[in-house]
DNA sequence: GTGAAAGCGCTAACAA
DNA sequence: TTGTTAGCGCTTTCAC
């Protein structure tokens, strides 16, 4: 099973100068070629090419970053790479940055400002053309060290005054209404909302957001029923606890995102409540993950490569034409519904434990 | 809610001269400074510090590459970062790599040659240090790449023959064995194994050890009761699938990993089978949503900060103290076994479906 | 079209 | 101890 690597010595990578004599043509040559500059004739850009691969030769990045001032290597900065829906993100601008020739540098914040300060220096001493910021509302001053030294950085959710910061805005409103009208309609009036950390802007946003689909449909909101979770697995577990020791329980809960829904599906269970018999429950995000929980997750889908196509745009504009006349500062990402298993009437008496019937249990998505 | 970034102007940013002017010493000395050099006066190196943050000042990563030839950069290849084991283990390797001034690059490979190609030489083109290979046994030619570039790797169960080549070995053998043992204590006999795409060793590896640890207990298999899936949610329904079309099935199933094993979970469901109580299931890697799952998953658990530590370590060796007498070229991560609710004895009828019995279900952790 | 030469910002001899 | 200087491998004027 071992296997012999092919060659034995490691002879030191050749050079420009390598294939500029192997060619019979100047560094300068060579370095057009590759470039794909107009000035060659094809006489010797074939001769050169042909001494490229012949050698094997690929160009040193950190060389040509010197000189040119261009790295190609764009920073993106998530929150949490642990928290599925970050890793399909990264997925997505990692394809779109590598099939346009940028290298990307990644880094998980954990919702530490000494992370994120790190962070922010080292991609400045990468010299980054361009960071995406998807901490998603955890936005800190620490950012305009990036602006201040003219890198361009793209926000979720957050207006940076900055001609070198652009923004994406994601359109809750749409998902969160539809959600709201989709357990209305169902028969739910007692809904609750389970939100994320307060420190986020898009976990105030998403509750503001809720707060409006509700006034729309006229029903009311128990202050109790809105808790602050932390969009973790054990803070979905804990928020529907707290939802447990209420007088008057909520047939539903809407949820700040997947994994705090997800952890709320376990408490449920853990407890010998029915999803969705006896609690009907949504998410947000549409992690891969949604679709086979038991049962199948209905959620707010939120597109990760929507949001990786608008960020990598964002920063290509800003890396290649930066002074285009009227550059696209601020995009808009959208949600949607998507109706799985986890939402059905309310059962007549939703806060009674109650044997467990297979039938409302094999929902099909 | 929009801010104000601090400054207006981009300045460039100063260089080493400009310290060393503000320092009033030779750039000589703010490199030595910088580098922690001992040979560095205090009196001068107190100057030079304070020229530093007076002016904001770091060192431009490429051109100290280009000199110094080291670029302090690691690079992780995994297999699909959609995975939760990957993030985990990626998580783990950045924490420890930062910690000792490494940057990383982190790439997938999504098992298609064609792109582990284009990585390895995105990699060599920015002089990565070495390698970390977490694809798991599904190793190609073009990794010969990048040792005869010199390029130290790390792989995770396979052996290449070469000075700069280390391999993490997986005990895969005590938690294996520690799952077969639990089910025949739990009175199954009729076990299968859903295992990983066989082009994976790791995948064929996990799989001779269930049929050793099947061995030793001196238990039969069936030869359809082993069946290749694909290491996905995907995967683990379809295998499912293709186990209940057998007229004698299993009361117990071993997965290759978790993501199967949280597929079959979902499509027994769906076929009203419930777990533990009609199928015992136990998955592979613990990784954190495997506490989640209704029930709680079974599983052999593969630290992913062992993992992470024994690939920083074996890359850092190699790159820092390349000739030292003695380097450990392989490392040993052992798996255990954990026992959560997705385990039980078996049923008297499992064949057939049956009302669902609350009591089965709640079981704690 | 092509080549010679001047650096990009830094480290590492080598001198002093 | 400190400074001077020669490149690292490349891109990019500027001549020709």
């Amino acid at each position: 099973m071992p296997r012999k690597t092919s060659s034995k010595s490691a002879p030191k990578s050749p050079d420009i100068r390598t294939v500029a004599a192997a060619a019979r043509v100047s560094i300068a040559t060579v370095s057009r070629t590759i470039n794909g500059s107009p000035l060659v004739s094809e006489r010797l850009s074939k001769r050169v090419w042909q001494a490229i691969k012949q050698l094997n030769y690929f160009p040193n990045t950190h060389a040509r970053t010197l000189v040119s001032g261009r790295s190609r290597l764009f920073g993106i900065i998530v929150e949490n790479i642990t928290n599925p829906f970050f890793p399909e993100l990264i997925q997505s601008f990692e394809e779109i940055a590598v099939a346009h020739g940028y290298e990307i540098l990644v880094s998980s914040s954990n919702s530490d400002p000494v992370v994120l300060t790190a962070i922010v220096r080292r991609m400045l001493e990468r010299k980054v053309e361009g960071v995406a910021v998807m901490t998603f509302g955890q936005e800190e001053p620490v950012l305009d060290q990036l602006v201040n030294h003219n890198v361009p950085i793209v926000l979720a959710e957050f207006k940076l005054e900055d001609p070198k910061a652009s923004t994406i805005l994601l359109d809750y409103s749409t998902g969160i209404h539809a959600a709201v009208d989709h357990l209305v309609k169902l028969g739910h009036t007692r809904i609750a909302f389970l939100a994320g950390p307060h420190k986020l802007h898009s976990a105030i946003t998403r509750e503001n957001n809720f707060r409006a689909a509700m006034q729309a449909v006229g029903l009311a909101i128990q202050k109790k029923w809105i808790v602050e979770c932390d969009h973790t697995l054990k803070g979905g577990v804990a928020g529907y606890g707290q939802l447990q020791t209420l007088a008057t329980r909520p047939t539903a809960i809407v949820c700040s995102n997947d994994m705090t829904a997800i952890g709320v599906l376990r408490a449920a269970y853990m407890e010998g409540l029915r999803v969705p018999h006896d609690l009907s429950l949504i998410g947000l995000d549409d992690i891969d993950f949604a679709e086979f929980t038991l049962p199948p997750l209905t959620t707010i889908r939120l597109s990760r490569s929507d949001l990786a196509r608008a960020a990598f745009e964002a920063l290509r504009q800003q890396a290649e034409t930066p002074n285009a006349p009227n550059l696209k500062r601020e995009f808009l990402v959208s949600t949607s519904l998507v109706v799985r298993g986890s939402t059905a009437a309310p059962a007549t008496t939703p806060q009674e434990k109650r044997p467990q019937q297979a039938v409302s249990l094999i929902t099909n998505p």
